[in-house]
DNA sequence: TTGTCGCGGGG
DNA sequence: GTGTACGCGACAA
C-alpha cells in the first residue's frame, strides 16, 4: 500500500514523544514531548492557524477584502480560504490567526442571513459548517499524532483515589487521598480533622503531589464517573483552587462528554454530561478500558475495580476488603485498614491501566484526538470520522456532511436455532471479523467515500489487529504482554467492526450508507447459509448459527482432526478473505433457546450463556442447583439430575438450606416517600423487606437482599456487600438459626423457574418422573436408569435452507423427536 | 406478555 | 456531545 494510505492512518509529522497537547482558539498550542533518549519533558510552545469548514463563503462576504483566498497568503486580521475539490457540502476551509473571531465572522454572517441570531457554528447544522475543538485543528492540520516512538511505560502516570464519607459531594467529605507516584511509591494523605479547614487543606496537599510528581497522565478505575466529579465539587464548596494542571489557569475544566457524569444541578437537560479536563496531562478513566475490553471479550464478571483485579491476577491474594458503605465507619475504628485497603486500590488500578491501556495508547498513534479523548471515543463517530476528515482535508478533498436516509431500512444479521436438546461432540466454528471481511472481500464501502479512505483504513486495520493476535499467542500464556496484545486486538477489533456499524449509522455519520449496510449483511447471511449447508452435507448435526459463527454436533466416530478436516473443508469454499475458523470444541451442549445455551467443555466447568442460564438475581440455591443439574444432564445421567433435584428439595424442606441462599439482590429504584405512595396500591416483596427490617431509609440505587419467610412476609437479609444503612451491620456474621423462609414457595420455584430450563433436553414423561416430588413418587422412576437425554431438530439445513430475511427462524418446538 | 428506557460504577 | 454496536432488569402499556 502506498504512502498516501500510510498518512490517512497514521498522519505525516513524525514529531516524537508528543505526551499532550493544550490549544486555545487564539491560535496558540501547547506541546508536551518526551524527548527520545533521555525522555525528558519539553514544552514546545507552537502557533496554529485555526481553521474550520463551511458549505459556503456567504455568511463571510461581509469582511469584504479582508476575506481572500490562501494563495494570497497570511496578514493581521484577514481570513483566508480554500475551496476542496470534488463532490462535498463541506468544500471551503477558512482560516484566521484567531479562532473565535473567525467562528464569530461566520455567526455574523448566519445571523444576519437568518434574520435571527446565531450563537454557535452547531445551530448551522452539520452540512453548513464544522468547527473541531482547537486540539484536533491542530492535529489534523499538522500531522502529528501522540506517542511516536514512546512505549506505554515511557508514560509517567500517577493514580489518585479518594476515600469519602458518602457518594454525594453535596452531603460528604473527602477524608483520605490515596496516590501512587510514577515510580510507584504509593502515598496516604488524610484530613488531620473532620472539618471544613481539614478537609481544604487534604485538596491542597494532592495538588501539591501532583503538580510535584508532573504525570502525564492521572489514571483512576472511575475517574470522570467519581472522583473527578467529587472532587470539582468539594473545592467549589470549599473555596479553594485546584491547580493540577501544567499550564493555564488554575481548575480543572469540564469538556462536554457523551459518556461522562451528569452534571450536577443541572436537571434542566439531563442529557448533557461532562468530564473533566486540565491542560498538559492527559485524565484517563480505566472504567473505559475495561468496557472496551469486555465489549469485544465479554468475559468479566463486572466492570467494577476489585472484580476486574481479581480476573485479571491483579489482585493480592490479600488485598484488604471494606464494603463501600462501611468505609467511613471503619475509618473511625480501624484507619490502617482502610489506609490499606485505599493503597491497594490504587495498585489495582496503576496495574490495570496498564494493562488494558495499550489500545487508547494505540488508538492515539493514530487518530488526531487527544489520547483522553480517545480513551473514552466511541470508535465510529469517535476513531473512524476524525481519520476520515483528515484523510479528505490531507487530500483537499470536499467532506460529505451527514445527510438523512432515503427511507431504505438496515436489514440484519441471519440468527437460526436448528436443534434444540442435549448434543454430544459439539464443535464451535466461526469467521474471524466477517462484517470487515466481507467489505474488504467485496469492496464494499460508502458510496460517497471517492477516495476509498474507509475500505484503506480497514484494510490496514485488519493487518495490525492479525499482527497484534500472532504476537499474543506467540506470548506466553498470562503474561502481561499477552493481555496487552488481546485488548490491542480486542480493541482494534471493535474499530475494524465500527464501520460497519458506522455504514449503517444513517443520519448519524458522515459516510452512512444503508445499502452498503445491507450489502454487507446479506453477504452474511449469505456466508453463514453456504457454511451450514456444507457443513451439514459433510454429515455433522447444525445447532444454532448466529451471525458469523455456527455450532454443530460431530458423529461419535470424529475425532479433533476430522472436526478440522471438516471445517477446513468448508473454509476452502468460501471467499479468500472470509476465514473460517475452529473456534472450539467441547464433550457437550444443551440447546436450549436462540443465544441461550450450556456448553460442557472437555475440561472445566460448565460455560453457560443467555439469559436463561445466566441472571444476576437469581437465587444461589437455584443456581448452584442448575449447574450441578446441567453436569449430570450433559454426563448423559438423568438419574443424577433427579438426584441433584431430590437434594435440593429435601435440603429446602430440612431448613438445610442457608438463608443466604434463598435470597435475591435487588436494587431499590424507589424512594421510600414514592414507595409509600404507591404502597396502597401495590406491595412490592423488596420495599416491604426493607421496611420490615427497620430499614426506614434507602437511596434509590441501594441494593438489598431480600426472601421470601414463611407465610409470604417479606423479609430481609443484612450482609456485607449491601447497601443497607448502617444498622444491623453485624447480623450476617451470626450464624443463621432462624432460617424462616417459605419452603413451599422455594420449592415451587426450583421445579418452575430452574427446573423449567431443561425441559428441552427430556421428553415429557421424562421430565416429570425427574421433577416429580420425592415425597410422591412417579410412576416412572424405575426407568430413568436407562433414560437418555433427547436432541429434537427443528429445521434441517438441507432440506428447507434457511430464508434468508432478519430475524430467528427457530422452527416449531412441537416438531418429532428422536 | 411485549416494548422502552436506563444502567453498568464510585464511597 | 446528542450513538455505541451489549445484556439485563425495571416499569409501563
Amino acid at each position: 500500500m502506498g504512502r498516501v494510505e500510510d498518512e490517512w492512518l497514521w498522519g505525516w509529522d513524525l514529531t516524537p514523544g508528543i505526551v499532550s497537547v493544550w490549544a486555545v482558539p487564539d491560535g496558540r498550542a501547547f506541546v508536551w514531548r518526551r524527548l527520545p533518549g533521555t525522555r525528558a519533558l519539553q514544552r514546545d510552545d507552537v502557533r496554529f492557524r485555526p481553521w474550520l469548514l463551511l458549505a459556503s463563503l456567504g455568511d463571510l462576504e461581509h469582511l469584504g477584502a479582508r476575506l481572500r483566498p490562501d494563495s494570497e497568503g497570511e496578514a493581521p486580521g484577514r481570513v483566508t480560504w480554500q475551496e476542496l475539490d470534488g463532490e462535498g457540502a463541506l468544500r471551503f476551509v477558512v482560516r484566521a490567526a484567531d479562532g473565535s473571531a473567525l467562528a464569530a465572522a461566520v455567526l455574523q454572517g448566519a445571523s444576519r442571513r437568518l434574520g435571527r441570531r446565531i450563537g454557535r457554528l452547531r445551530d448551522l447544522g452539520p452540512a453548513a459548517a464544522l468547527e473541531l475543538p482547537p486540539e484536533e485543528q491542530y492535529l489534523v492540520a499538522s500531522g502529528r499524532t501522540y506517542f511516536r516512538e514512546l512505549e506505554f511505560d515511557d508514560l509517567r502516570r500517577m493514580q489518585i483515589d479518594l476515600e469519602t464519607t458518602g457518594l454525594d459531594p453535596a452531603h460528604h467529605r473527602i477524608f483520605l487521598i490515596a496516590l501512587r507516584h510514577p515510580d510507584g511509591r504509593v502515598e496516604i494523605l488524610e484530613a488531620r480533622g473532620d472539618d471544613d479547614a481539614a478537609e481544604a487543606a487534604l485538596v491542597g496537599a494532592l495538588c501539591d503531589r501532583v503538580r510535584a510528581a508532573d504525570p502525564d497522565v492521572i489514571e483512576n478505575h472511575n475517574l470522570h464517573g467519581f472522583d473527578l466529579p467529587f472532587l470539582a465539587r468539594r473545592a467549589q464548596a470549599l473555596g479553594v483552587p485546584l491547580v493540577l494542571g501544567r499550564a493555564g489557569a488554575p481548575g480543572l475544566r469540564r469538556r462536554p462528554a457523551a459518556r461522562g457524569a451528569r452534571l450536577p444541578g443541572d436537571e434542566a437537560d439531563p442529557m448533557r454530561r461532562a468530564r473533566y479536563t486540565v491542560p498538559g496531562r492527559e485524565l484517563i478513566d480505566s472504567m473505559d478500558a475495561v468496557r472496551r475490553y469486555d465489549f469485544a471479550a465479554r468475559d468479566l464478571p463486572g466492570h467494577g475495580l476489585k472484580a476486574v483485579a481479581r480476573h485479571f491476577g491483579l489482585a493480592d491474594a490479600a488485598r484488604e476488603q471494606v464494603a463501600g458503605a462501611r468505609i467511613w465507619q471503619t475509618w473511625t475504628s480501624d484507619p490502617e485498614r482502610v489506609r490499606r485497603y485505599a493503597a491497594a486500590d490504587v495498585e489495582e488500578a496503576a496495574a490495570l491501566a496498564r494493562l488494558l491501556g495499550g489500545a487508547a495508547f494505540g488508538l492515539a498513534r493514530m487518530a488526531p484526538r487527544r489520547y483522553e479523548r480517545l480513551a473514552d471515543a466511541g470508535s465510529a463517530t469517535g476513531v473512524l470520522d476524525p481519520l476520515l476528515v483528515r484523510a479528505y482535508l490531507r487530500a483537499g478533498a470536499a467532506l460529505p456532511a451527514h445527510a438523512p436516509g432515503d427511507g431504505t431500512s438496515h436489514s440484519g444479521a441471519a440468527l437460526h436455532l436448528f436443534a434444540s436438546g442435549v448434543a454430544h461432540r459439539v464443535v464451535k466454528a466461526d469467521v474471524a471479523s466477517l462484517y470487515p471481511s466481507l467489505m474488504r472481500e467485496y469492496r464494499i464501502g460508502p458510496a460517497r467515500d471517492r477516495l476509498g479512505v474507509m475500505l484503506a483504513l480497514v484494510d490496514r486495520l485488519v493487518e495490525q489487529r492479525l499482527a497484534a493476535k500472532a504476537r499474543a499467542r506467540a506470548a506466553t500464556p498470562g503474561s502481561p504482554e499477552r493481555h496487552a496484545d488481546e485488548a490491542l486486538s480486542a480493541a482494534m477489533k471493535i474499530v475494524v467492526n465500527s464501520a460497519y456499524g458506522y455504514l449503517g449509522a444513517v443520519g448519524l455519520t458522515r459516510f452512512a450508507d444503508v445499502h452498503a449496510a445491507n450489502e454487507v449483511t446479506r453477504r452474511g447471511r449469505e456466508v453463514l447459509a453456504l457454511l451450514c449447508k456444507e457443513l451439514a452435507g459433510r454429515g455433522v448435526t447444525l445447532l444454532e448459527a448466529d451471525t458469523d459463527g455456527v455450532y454443530f454436533a460431530v458423529p461419535d466416530h470424529f475425532d479433533e482432526s476430522d472436526e478440522r478436516r471438516v471445517i477446513a473443508e468448508v473454509a476452502a469454499l468460501l471467499p479468500s478473505r472470509v476465514q473460517l475458523e475452529f473456534d472450539g470444541r467441547y464433550a457437550a451442549m444443551l440447546s436450549h433457546e436462540p443465544k441461550n445455551y450450556a456448553l460442557k467443555p472437555h475440561h472445566g466447568p460448565l460455560l453457560l450463556r443467555g439469559v436463561a442460564f445466566r441472571s444476576s438475581r437469581a437465587e444461589p440455591f437455584g443456581e448452584r442447583f442448575l449447574r450441578s443439574a446441567l453436569g449430570e444432564l450433559l454426563r448423559g445421567d438423568i438419574a443424577g439430575v433427579q438426584r441433584v433435584y431430590i437434594e435440593t428439595v429435601t435440603a429446602l424442606r430440612r431448613r438445610a438450606v442457608a438463608t443466604a441462599d434463598v435470597t435475591s439482590r435487588v436494587r431499590l429504584t424507589k424512594t421510600p416517600a414514592e414507595y409509600l405512595a404507591a404502597r396502597a396500591n401495590r406491595r412490592e416483596l423488596a420495599y416491604e423487606a426493607a421496611i420490615q427490617s427497620g430499614l426506614s431509609a434507602w437511596s434509590v440505587g441501594d441494593r438489598i437482599h431480600v426472601y421470601r419467610g414463611s407465610g409470604g412476609r417479606a423479609c430481609r437479609l443484612a450482609r456485607d456487600d449491601d447497601d443497607g444503612g448502617d444498622d444491623d451491620v453485624s447480623r450476617d456474621r451470626r450464624a443463621d438459626p432462624t432460617r424462616d423462609y417459605d419452603v413451599d414457595y422455594y420449592v415451587r420455584l426450583l421445579r418452575d423457574t430452574f427446573a423449567a430450563r431443561l425441559q428441552r433436553a427430556l421428553t415429557p414423561e421424562t421430565f416429570a418422573a425427574v421433577f416429580a416430588d420425592p415425597e410422591q413418587p412417579s410412576l416412572f422412576a424405575s426407568s430413568l436408569a436407562t433414560a437418555r437425554p433427547i436432541l429434537t431438530v427443528l429445521l434441517d439445513p438441507l432440506r428447507e435452507p434457511p430464508p434468508d430475511e432478519r430475524g430467528a427462524t427457530a422452527g416449531d418446538p412441537s416438531a418429532p423427536s428422536f
